[in-house]
DNA sequence: TTGTAAGCGTTATCAA
DNA sequence: TTGATAACGCTTACAA
């Protein structure tokens, strides 16, 4: 079924069925209402395939996430739809698994026209080449971003963040604070270490080498990890880390070897996720704003699919220190 | 830059650069470097709207997801993803928010012609609805099964999943077992109420109504549920959850009142999770296997696809009860 | 091997 | 208010 045969059920021409399908008030009541029943007795839907060629945009948006295991994305995903249907996007999804090739594969459905822009979470690809696609295409980050000046980006200050969760720490009482942090180098891994290193260098202790460790997002790499950490002539007397799941695999390090996270070892996460709540011992985390990093990354990227050569930005939110059982109350003044 | 543009370039007609383009052997070595040479230089990329308007297919799947956070779902997810892309389909994914206007809103897609065929995880609509659209185009269930000619579907079997956790349960010495059930009366939580009840049958113990619990897939939830079940006269001395989510909640209330899961209350969770794993005690759970039910729920779709006619079938799976901390080995005989 | 032209399903322009 | 028709970018007979 198509727009012609309808047409001819509805005794009348392709181009009235079309003012019909997009409510143009140039038809008659009733041929209106003749076309309108056509329609619903032969269940006729438009082809938006055909829509889209003629009017060159196709009402999607693609959000690019590395992968869904970590449930702060869920929140980033929900203030991008939320945000990007009320303008009328549909929000699709992929998973890149942090592979460029994916991404790249991806990126296609916006060089071939078949989503009008890309929201990317956190990407693999280099800043030259995401700087080069974002001059020619919408497309905008979300909880990170590149040097470039074509690409808009919504996140937080993760120095300061970082800075402060490792303040925190210190003030409660140690001085002896490991790092635990992401392997891919992106920026607001980066970021988080300088932080870390401003805060430490703020309390006058020096940085060692062997308390900033690497390890995937996964509380099984965290866990093994910790071993490591735990395992030092010396021992961290707290641990920050790069996530929640991260955070966990440290605090079943911990209870299963008797410790109690709090006390022996205070443990702070990222990203205030589920999980930070879910475990017991509770686990204190940065609370990434989620939900409003999404939002402001659809504004980012309509701005772009409304005027490519339009001037980039970048937003910065807050973020918070969501404290729980795993770390100490600042002491008495 | 379109094709034309191209063909101008190239001294050459849109046909040839489409020739090029599909990789048509009827094309000189000469003019096909020529093409070649000037899509390099212009970067051009068909436009696919363009294509697929004309070859009547998008090579898109879409998946439709209830939630993001479960992560049972991220496997399901890759097995799709994996198997599609073997086919040469682009996997995309959707969100419903077990919201039914969205469901239909993303049916859409695949009505509009925009995806050549839909997944979906766990559905709210109901069967006629589903066996409908599944008639007219392609259209599987996985993880999930509805009553419905049309709809193929792949799942494991939950009664006797459930019927095999329960009585594990039974086996290792409970008689109080409750029963914490999803609240969407879905086939497979309706099935997972009758395994467990066919356990308590065949072991004599009677069923209790107070001891069978329906909450939200969330660890808050489930919390408050076991705070309504270790409330009653006689508690559980066991608890079977429908998702790890919640078995974790329940742990969680147990390790806040200094009760042992594994010793004072057995849990059993379901889908086998990270989750499961990560937590400490580490949480029994019936394993699903997520990734092989993706790949098979691609390959069912990929027959409706090719034909829509052909004959819907359903795939079952074996799933896996995994036995870690919260649960008390067998007895030996 | 190459080009011409029809056609995919829609919207938009123009004339009636 | 309507309808004929060109156009969107591409693929594919068919002809040359």
């Amino acid at each position: 079924m198509n727009i012609k045969e309808v047409a001819i059920l509805a005794e009348t021409s392709v181009a009235t069925v079309s003012r019909v399908l997009n409510e143009d008030t140039h038809v008659s009541e009733s041929t209106r209402q003749r076309v309108q029943e056509i329609i619903e007795i032969t269940g006729y839907k438009p082809n938006l395939i055909g829509r889209n060629l003629r009017t060159l945009h196709s009402g999607k948006i693609l959000v690019m996430m590395p992968t869904t295991s970590n449930p702060y994305y869920s929140r980033v995903m929900q203030g991008i739809e939320h945000r990007a249907s009320l303008s009328g996007y549909d929000t699709l999804f992929v998973i890149t698994h942090r592979v460029p090739e994916n991404e790249r594969r991806y990126l296609d459905l916006v060089l071939t026209k078949q989503v009008d822009g890309i929201i990317v979470l956190a990407s693999t690809l280099d800043g030259q080449e995401m700087n080069d696609i974002a001059g020619e295409y919408p497309f905008v980050q979300c909880g990170a971003y590149t040097i470039g000046d074509n690409i808009s980006y919504a996140c937080i200050d993760n120095v300061r963040a970082a800075y402060e969760a490792v303040s925190y720490l210190i003030k409660t009482g140690n001085r002896r604070v490991a790092l635990m942090n992401g392997p891919y180098a992106r920026t607001y891994e980066l970021e988080r270490e300088i932080g870390y290193k401003q805060a430490l260098a703020e309390a006058g202790i020096p940085v060692r080498e062997d308390y900033i460790r690497s390890c995937e997002y996964s509380h099984l790499d965290s866990y093994d990890c910790c071993v490591e950490l735990m395992g030092l002539k010396d021992p961290p007397t707290a641990i920050f880390t790069s996530s929640d799941q991260m955070a966990a695999g440290v605090v079943k390090y911990l209870m299963k070897h008797q410790l109690v996270a709090g006390r022996d070892v205070d443990v702070i996460g990222f990203d205030n996720s589920f999980i930070s709540d879910m475990f017991y011992p509770a686990i204190s985390s940065v609370s990434q704003p989620g939900y409003e990093l999404g939002k402001v990354a659809f504004d980012l990227l309509l701005e772009k699919i409304n005027d490519i050569h339009s001037i980039s930005k970048g937003i910065v939110l807050n973020y918070k220190l969501e404290l729980r059982d795993t770390t100490k109350p600042l002491p008495e003044k």
